[in-house]
DNA sequence: GAAGATACGGAGGCAGCCTCCGCTTAACAA
DNA sequence: TTGTTAAGCGGAGGCTGCCTCCGTATCTTC
């Protein structure tokens, strides 16, 4: 909406520089020291004065964010991909299966999320909004094809997924997720009338909002 | 073992006293303002210094050890009631709902175990230890009877629960946390072959180690 | 090259963590 | 009771990290 307001300065070059700079030690801080480590010791690391980390980022949390929105949006990406698949359960179990690894690998960042989740931060909106859109779309594609449970929304399932990578630093912490979340799809699947018990009101037959079709 | 050693000095009146003060205001303090709230602030409230905080509690871990203990061993022991229910499954469920109001309810808790669990702490091997061997005996009768998959371990179990549980502080938490853990369980159940898809293969037939006859 | 906007850096105020040690007080013996 | 002494008390103080503020330096533009 201001795109091309009057005259616009180019923004200084240290300036660019400085925020890239900041940008990167912290990427490498905050995934050696977890997402509480200092900010001093950023600034120290980025080569660059503690003001200035603080203009470029006000809060703890618009530095986490500049930090893993890339990475938030690769894992919405995959999902994109996935919504080609054949069989949408499939999709969903890979999806899954793949943020397991996801976050195995940059561990810095469930961290950083599980902090923002608490201070209920722009990262953590931006997150669930991008990732929930995406896995939506899996989710709506199971259920209307009847292979899936319709009334668990993908915010849901979101909640579920990080808080169970959420012990992502105990000793068999992958495995056991991935045990999980196997239990888990097995649970979302919808299941023919095996059981008479008593659970039978429990589960409402309208498919709960936005169905596709 | 130093029942009745020698000469004991009766403890001091007044540390009895103190320490627990301290734990009474910890447990407002932390359930008021989360488990990172100021140390000084709890003794303050207390009543005492905060040297006298310290040599109770020399870490926070230790008090928040002292202060969740029970309430763990509460959620154990309801554990210990249910193993004599009838429908196994049922009775894990029941402990699963059971832990979502508990968790409501206290809401330091739940805070206070991700911390321990990130630092590794006493409290988190106890807590973990206990509940485990208390949902243990659920889910080995529930295995028994053929009533549920077998390669579940308690503390996956356990993993997952408090996982969803983590983000009890967002608007709709506990409705989807009880969904969630529904699917679960329904995922746990040991499903009948209806589905004769690709899966075939995924689960092995042996049921893991420690089954019960 | 000059002017003006923009960004830099770090001093400094504040809060919380934790330690240390001189003083107080409760328990016990006589 | 009173004296002795171990146990406990409290808070000053050193330290680290957070964040703000503003004098100074540097970049862009003309």
């Amino acid at each position: 909406m201001d795109d091309h307001t009057d005259q616009i300065r180019k923004p200084r070059a240290d300036a660019v520089r400085n925020r890239e700079r900041v940008l990167e030690a912290a990427k490498a801080v905050f995934n050696a020291g977890g997402p509480e480590a200092s900010l001093e010791a950023v600034a120290k690391r980025a080569g660059v004065g503690i003001g200035t980390l603080y203009r470029h980022f006000p809060t703890r949390e618009d530095l986490f964010e500049a930090v893993y929105r890339r990475e938030v949006e690769q894992l919405s990406e995959l999902a994109e991909q996935l919504k080609n698949a054949k069989d949408p359960v499939d999709a969903l179990r890979r999806w899954l299966r793949s943020g397991v690894e996801f976050v195995a690998t940059k561990k810095g960042m469930v961290a950083a999320l599980a902090l923002a989740v608490q201070s209920g931060s722009e990262l953590h909106a931006f997150s669930f909004e991008r990732l929930s859109k995406a896995i939506g779309s899996l989710l709506d594609r199971a259920a209307a094809a009847g292979a899936m449970r319709a009334d668990v929304s993908p915010e849901d399932l979101l909640r579920a997924f990080f808080g169970m990578c959420y012990m992502h630093d105990q000793p068999g912490w992958q495995s056991s997720v991935l045990r999980m979340l196997d239990v888990f799809v097995d649970g979302l699947r919808v299941q023919p009338v095996v059981k008479a018990k008593a659970r039978v009101a429990a589960r409402p037959a309208k498919p709960a909002a936005k169905r596709k079709r």
